[in-house]
DNA sequence: CATGAATGAGATTTCATTCAT
DNA sequence: CATGAATGAAATCTCATTCAT
């Protein structure tokens, strides 16, 4: 049961989000380098003393973006693999999923990318450790999935975790045209070209949306 | 016939390469910003100024680097998509070339993928406008030989630009793991997994190696 | 009636008055290349970033400094000029005015000199245009009297802005002594001797103080 | 009898006269700061290592200049302040020489405004002792021309070291116009006006050029 | 909890000077 | 004497963080 929050409890927290949500549209556009505090501070309309009051330093405003951003693109896309149906149906719908939800929310995916795919060649700035751990834990979900379907027939046999990983590497691709030009195609249709082109590689049956 | 180069011209040359080198080196594993001139410097054991003798600041010094990069690789696989043989056999020539390549050039093909994978998506930097540019047209290269192979009876038919990305987008992702973690597997053995999922993706007669 | 400034805009105004006096005494000294922010701020008992919440750069504080100069002395001799009286008076009261304010404002002499007699010629600092467009200002206005002068009947006729020239040149040759050593003489002599010999050259009628 | 110089001595000196001839272009039109060792090297067309082997630092290149400069200046008008005929002949005589040599030396002169108008109050740089020195030699010779004329009952009794000052302060305003916009004037017009103007002032009989 | 002025460490860049060839 | 690459001290400027109000 969810526990009842005062008035004050309340504000407090809407002002971390909004907090969060000017740093998420900077750090999104500029990177974690080339945003300031003072203008996440502007942007977010709070003295940069305020942000302070709230986390303990950049870093830890950047990580919990982060991790915010991570975990409900996990939360969303774990939910879906772990649905009813058969693997290609939860697969598909995984697919589906992440579309929709890249195309929901630019800034975060934006993040998601700059994580996922970018900064894990530079760990050094160690503020992903939680982060990575959960983008692990999301592909071996899906890896799961992918295993049992070829312990079930409907897939090739091949190393799951590799099937995971291209998985991933060609649908982000695909996506990352949205996130750059969101006029141009419509998620709806990068999930087609994604499921068709992947079941098209993995199925042992043809596969007919 | 190439100019015969006095000793001092050589040795200029060097002392450049060996910057460019250091630079490569802290580049690629801290990125653009968390780099300083000073470690660069130290790096390749020479005074700070000594840089700005080659470079006029930090971004030129950057800039070419990344153009070094990415026209190196741009140059070695469009040779291999322009090769003689079938369109599966050039595509396959390419597969194997850049899986070779990131192989032998791992801190370069760390730059390339903060070029090509994270920072297109803050191009507020500006250090890679000729960078992207290089970077689409080896992407076109590809395309065309995949229409030529759709053309051709090779391939489904499908649009080349979006096979073109996936192709991209699922080999990258496989090819990440080396970079991560060379010592865990061979490129040799990378490029194949690529090319039989693709290939199974996309030929109408099944691909054997 | 004037705003009411809280305490805190006080007290900001008060601490940019500090830091331009700090700077007024460095740069009146030392010149714009020969001073540092560093100085500045020392000199100001602040630290050198707080400068640079006041002043965008270096160049922008010392053409705030320059411009309040220029300002402040056109002002006071434009009044002087514009006031009642013969064209002969009015001369009289402009080179007393002028002769008072340096007395009183050593290092805003120096600046006006640095300004107004040496940097003429090295326009590439690029830190004056506005102030020399004052300095302009106030040169034809000290023409005009001149021209009303000669027309009444009271100064020879001459090229009235050969006149002002003159008049500058020598009375500010004679107050660079005052600015000098302070010590040697007193404003109201030099002004006495400035009074003189111009009005001796230029007076149909002979001048008598 | 002039010794004669061996023809490396001869070339040596010649060596020595371009550098100082390059020095003289760039700091007189942009100061001693904003001058580099580097630019002046390029001017001279000598690699930078060569300044040194004639000049100890950048300051004594500097201060030579201003020797030779006001040296040059000095004697000039030295001469002409010693030549015969009466007092007011040679003060004559020695503005249309001030002005001749103006016109025909532009950078010359922007030096010696630099150092006479606008150095002498900023002495920290400790560039221009023996200059002043010199200056101030120039500036009795003009002083004992002028007590002469006083006592020959030439001019009014006045201060001649007053006197001295004003008509430098007043003839230079107008050279000054000389050296900003040459086309603008011709030296002989400004000494004209000088000499109309200082004698007006001065002459206890009518001045008729 | 909110503010924002002040701080100062740290980064980039310049340039006079040296020295090996 | 000539060269010019290399040096590194010193200057400018930025920005995360603190703290008194």
């Amino acid at each position: 049961m969810a526990a009842k929050l005062s008035r004050k409890e309340r504000e407090r927290e809407r002002h971390r989000r909004e907090i969060l949500a000017a740093a998420l549209k900077l750090f999104s556009r500029n990177g974690f380098e080339r945003t300031t505090m003072a203008e996440i501070a502007e942007q977010a309309e709070f003295a940069v003393g305020t942000l302070y009051k709230f986390f303990k330093d950049k870093k830890a405003l950047y990580r919990n973006l982060i991790l915010q951003t991570v975990s409900e693109f996990e939360q969303a896309w774990t939910v879906a693999l772990k649905g009813p149906g058969t693997e290609i149906e939860r697969i598909a719908h995984y697919i589906d999923t992440k579309a929709a939800l890249f195309a929901k929310r630019l800034p975060t995916a934006r993040m998601y990318f700059t994580q996922t795919s970018g900064a894990f060649l530079q760990p050094a700035a160690g503020l992903d450790r939680e982060a990575r751990a959960m983008y692990q834990r999301a592909l071996r979900a899906l890896e799961a999935v992918l295993r049992s379907g070829i312990r079930n027939g409907l897939f090739v046999k091949a190393d799951p975790k590799i099937l995971a990983l291209s998985l991933e590497g060609m649908s982000n691709a695909l996506l990352a045209k949205l996130v750059e030009r969101p006029d141009s195609t419509t998620p709806e249709e990068i999930a087609e070209h994604a499921k068709r082109l992947f079941f098209r590689s993995v199925c042992l049956e043809p596969y007919a949306a």
